[in-house]
DNA sequence: GCATCCTATTCCGTAAATGGAATATATCAA
DNA sequence: TTGATATATTCCATTTACGGAATAGGATGC
């Protein structure tokens, strides 16, 4: 059961390595965006594979679109990956700390203290 | 070919949303870190499943775990996480810039670039 | 009309992740 | 020792993503 659904949130779509190549050179083009047959160029895979990387990162809205002549032009679409930076954000206090000194206060919390299970309340301590 | 290997890289990791789930989980609690029979309660999850996720994650480094007693802390540790924020870093400027003031240069860029066949006013009837 | 270019989509085989259940391992307690 | 607790691991079935090849669709040019 329960299995990923790379079409729903922009998580599963960034978690495949070329997808990421993708949105990167992507974004190293000027605000018009990137046709498909260049992004084939760019990347050296098949253009059905970079279409349909294309069309994921397009339904999870990493990216955006827009038609002229017979070429589509990609662009990277903020907003999405915005997402990601903000919940990555999130865990900001453990890489800003120094980790040694975390480690140290979590081993003198965890002599000291009888378990921290005795509440339902996350705590909260910093220094 | 190339499938996905979820236990390499932390994208992967946090693909899966329950992963992600218990990273939330274990960033509410103190330095000390969370045993694994506190996460399965918070969670609702079966144990095994619980355990199968730290693992992934302590696979690729999000997480590390200190063994007490017969109990096993586990906590976030913050440079996995920090590797996805500095990726999604490098698009800030596609979510900072308004996004209209980015699609009036599109439009002003497609006029002016050597494709053919833009002579006409730029359409705008799709996104 | 037809040919050509650009891109999307379908079909298919394979590899892999997920969750469940049962089991194994390890640690403590009596 | 036996038993209970805490966690990890194995086996299994299901579901899914991925890539390749071929094909379809759509726009342009002749």
């Amino acid at each position: 059961m329960a299995r990923r659904t790379v079409s729903s949130d922009p998580f599963e779509a960034i978690a495949q390595p070329k997808r990421r190549q993708v949105l990167e050179t992507l974004a190293r083009y000027p605000g018009a965006g990137c046709p498909v047959n260049e992004l084939v160029v760019s990347l050296g895979l098949p253009q059905p594979v970079v279409s349909k990387h294309l069309a994921v990162l397009k339904g999870v809205g990493l990216v955006s679109l827009e038609k002229r002549g017979r070429q589509r032009f990609y662009r990277v679409n903020g907003e999405g990956i915005r997402a990601v930076h903000e919940w990555a954000a999130r865990f900001e206090r453990f890489w800003t700390h120094q980790l040694t000194s975390i480690k140290e206060r979590a081993e003198r919390r965890a002599r000291d203290l009888p378990t921290p299970n005795t509440s339902e309340e996350p705590r909260r301590d910093h220094d």
